[in-house]
DNA sequence: CTTCATGCAAATACTTTGCAAGGGC
DNA sequence: GCCCTTGCAAAGTATTTGCATGAAG
């Protein structure tokens, strides 16, 4: 079921030698969990998920594993209101996200316009950046067509 | 001390009147000295400028004017890791903010092009914006200037 | 005098940490 | 055997809520 993680893996382990870290079954299980799923998850998210397969994991596994992905580069969070979210990064480009307030829903989306515009300004004030979050709040579709418009 | 927020505290009238809410003395406090900052402030921020002047006030007080505030349409919060910060957003269009790692120095921006493309995105997935968090991290010119170039 | 405002303390959430036990090399 | 990994419980933070008191209309 865990396809092709190759270059995930291959990340995670020269991290892990770095920080004189090992590999773990258990570890393995949350990292291939989280690399499994394409939704932007919470740590609960990803407990259940995990718990699923293997009960006896606990959650304190879990927010160690996820920040040692996002040290490793592999996972970023997102800190939306209230909760905390981690997606993939590896071999994405920075990229923006619509958010609905109506179901929650997240979509992604990329523009090298806007990319290419922010480089612009950071140019301009002498800022070098890193990396960003861009969250775009509102209304999807499906909540517009279902009275949600009326909000 | 209190400048022209007549606008402010005329939006903010309506929404307690809507509320069946009232105005006090600490309320305008916080109020105040909330649109008297030109920073992000944290709660503990916003909460050690009010104890200045009016030391009785409570940690909760701020707290729950600033989620007032930040009803009636006058604070948004910004959630950044380990902390919430909280900005003006009357007569302020959308704008971006660049984050510095370094220092923790913000700096917003606007681009109207930016805004632009996004209504662009948002209208060809049916998305309706309400608004927007838009965080660019890196390093700001001085700590690039102070070493901070090599991390 | 009824309702709102407020501080304090308690209650929640979310996340991290200490520690003892288990596992991998 | 030594060090890393892990679960549990305890400790931290950040924020909210219950409640009794005080203020406002």
């Amino acid at each position: 079921m865990q396809r092709a993680f190759d270059d995930e893996i291959q990340i995670l382990e020269a991290h892990l030698k770095l920080q004189g870290l090992n590999r773990s079954s258990r570890r393995d299980l949350v990292v291939f969990t989280f690399l499994s799923s394409n939704k932007h998850l919470s740590v609960d998210d990803l407990y259940a998920l995990v718990r699923r397969k293997s009960p006896a994991i606990g959650r304190t596994t879990v927010y160690r594993t996820l920040k040692l992905l996002e040290n490793a580069g592999l996972a970023q969070a997102l800190a939306l209101k209230g909760e905390t979210r981690f997606e993939h990064v590896l071999n994405r480009r920075h990229h923006d996200h619509f958010i609905c307030n109506g179901c929650g829903a997240i979509f992604e989306f990329s523009s090298d316009e806007i990319e290419a515009l922010q480089e612009e300004e950071a140019r301009r004030i002498g800022f070098r950046i890193d990396g960003h979050k861009h969250q775009i709040f509102g209304q999807c579709g499906k909540c517009l067509g279902s009275g949600g418009g009326a909000r």
